[in-house]
DNA sequence: ATGTCC
């Protein structure tokens, strides 16, 4: 493998054997070692360039690591005409995301009463791997939010028009419910409104540092303000989803699985039946998350007008993290259609871009990157740069450095609870081996994720945010 | 990530 430094964070996998682009890896030194230490995350995103109809490069984000077939903080373009879906490329978690909600309390006013906000939420979320959601669904119900998401979810009273106009793709993509496999829908039919396990959290924050003051306030974000992120996915439904195709997709094509270089890189070519059916399929599971983190910003709505008598809560913005979606990207001063799979990226378009909601058109994409547990996130801005360098894209997080097995060993939930609690953290979870799991020594450095973002400026500071508050699965 | 095995 012939990786070269082309700029700084900048470097390139030549093309070799069956790769039809370069790779392009997004990173410092510290970061790359990361990725080299782990092995085969760089090949794999060697392997995402042998896909038919990829264009530009491959491209492995300053957070990737090692993911089913394609790496996690990966991004792959690949051409409308003449182009692939690949299901791994997009992942189990479809349309996993973060939404960032933003309330007119100060940290002052939740001081000292954190316990009874933590345990508010965790009694309205359910979370963990259980049944249950926040909103109550029969099956006709989930019909309607695989078809059109948010937009069912406004009609059935349980998000404002507002909610749609500052959400990603105004939180729906195109459904198709009949591509959804029976036992996916089993799965969704009640668990709108429901946080899951894993990295997922449920947590109230404190915006610390601005960094882009003109930015924050167009985002509606000041210091010392009590904000909200919800991080969650499509949970069993797009799990199935994701599953049933690929196991479609392998049954359909054996002579492609058998000449890949790894058979988690199955694909179809766009425009085949199954191809266009996991399409719909996935996008209605992208439509399920959207329902699903509305869902629980309605819970967050009811705790935070119980305590603190205030119905101020409103949605700054809703990134997904795990989609592919139709985009128009210039290779070689060309416009093109290409299906743009984000896996573990972040859309982050620039001031400007007409996909940007009018509201913050000006300034950018809000960018919403969570840090590992009990550290702190950010809120940053789609960059100038990030079309030219990136296809629109950013990191989505710190970025996992352990593998669960391995901080289950060396972490203990109790101490770190206690450690975050002295620190004024309230971590609340259903099981403390989850605790373990997501403990920070767990993850990357998030500062220098976001400080490679930043530099390269593909997505740039504008504010941070500590945790007040945690709900865990 | 995930009714951590249909």
């Amino acid at each position: 493998m012939h990786l070269t430094e082309l700029t700084e964070n900048v470097h390139e996998i030549a093309r070799e054997g069956e790769m039809r682009v370069p790779t392009r890896v997004f990173a410092s030194e510290p970061l790359l070692e990361k990725m080299r230490e782990e092995g085969r995350t760089l090949e794999q995103g060697s392997n995402v360039a042998t896909l038919p109809g990829i264009q530009k490069y491959s491209v492995v984000l300053p957070d990737g690591h090692l993911g089913y077939g394609f790496p996690i903080g990966g991004v792959a373009a690949v051409a409308m005409d003449g182009g692939v879906v690949s299901p791994g490329g997009i992942g189990f978690d479809i349309n996993c995301g973060v939404r960032v909600l933003r309330t007119d309390l100060d940290y002052d006013d939740v001081r000292g009463h954190e316990q009874a906000l933590v345990d508010r939420l965790y009694d309205l979320v359910p979370c963990g791997l259980g049944r249950g959601g926040y909103v109550r669904t029969d099956r006709d119900d989930l019909e309607g939010i695989l078809a059109v998401g948010m937009e069912w979810m406004r009609d059935a009273g349980h998000a404002r028009q507002a909610d749609l106009d500052h959400c990603e793709e105004s939180g729906r993509l195109p459904g198709d419910p009949d591509a959804v496999p029976e036992d996916a829908k089993r799965r969704g039919v009640n668990q709108v409104g429901s946080l899951g396990s894993g990295n997922h959290f449920l947590e109230v924050q404190r915006v610390t540092d601005l960094y882009d003051a003109a930015t924050a306030d167009a985002f509606g974000l000041r210091e010392g303000q009590v904000v909200v992120m919800i991080h969650s996915g499509s949970r069993g439904l797009g799990h199935q989803v994701c599953q049933e195709y690929i196991r479609r997709f392998e049954r359909t094509y054996p002579d492609l699985v058998d000449s890949l270089p790894d058979r988690q890189l199955v694909y179809a070519p766009l425009g085949d039946p199954v191809a266009e059916d996991y399409l719909g399929a996935m996008y209605a599971a992208a439509n399920f998350a959207w329902a699903n983190r509305q869902a629980m910003t309605q819970a967050v709505r009811e705790a935070v007008a119980d305590l603190f008598d205030t119905d101020a809560v409103d949605l700054v913005y809703d990134v997904c993290h795990n989609v592919a979606k139709e985009e128009t990207h210039t290779v070689d001063g060309e416009d093109v259609e290409v299906l743009v799979h984000r896996k573990g990226a972040t859309r982050a378009f620039p001031a400007g871009h007409p996909d940007v909601p009018e509201a913050y058109r000006d300034v950018g994409q809000p960018v919403l990157l969570p840090g590992s547990m009990g550290t702190h996130s950010y809120v940053l801005a789609g960059g100038e740069r990030s079309m030219e360098l990136t296809f629109g894209s950013t990191a989505h997080g710190a970025g996992r450095l352990k593998s669960r097995t391995q901080a289950k060993r060396e972490y203990t939930a109790g101490d770190l609870q206690q450690r975050l609690r002295s620190e004024g953290v309230y971590v609340k979870a259903r099981s403390g081996a989850t605790v373990a799991e997501e403990a920070p020594g767990a993850y990357k450095d998030v500062d220098e994720v976001v400080r490679v973002s930043d530099a390269l400026g593909i997505g740039t500071k504008v504010a941070r945010m500590r945790p007040v508050c945690n709900v865990k699965g």
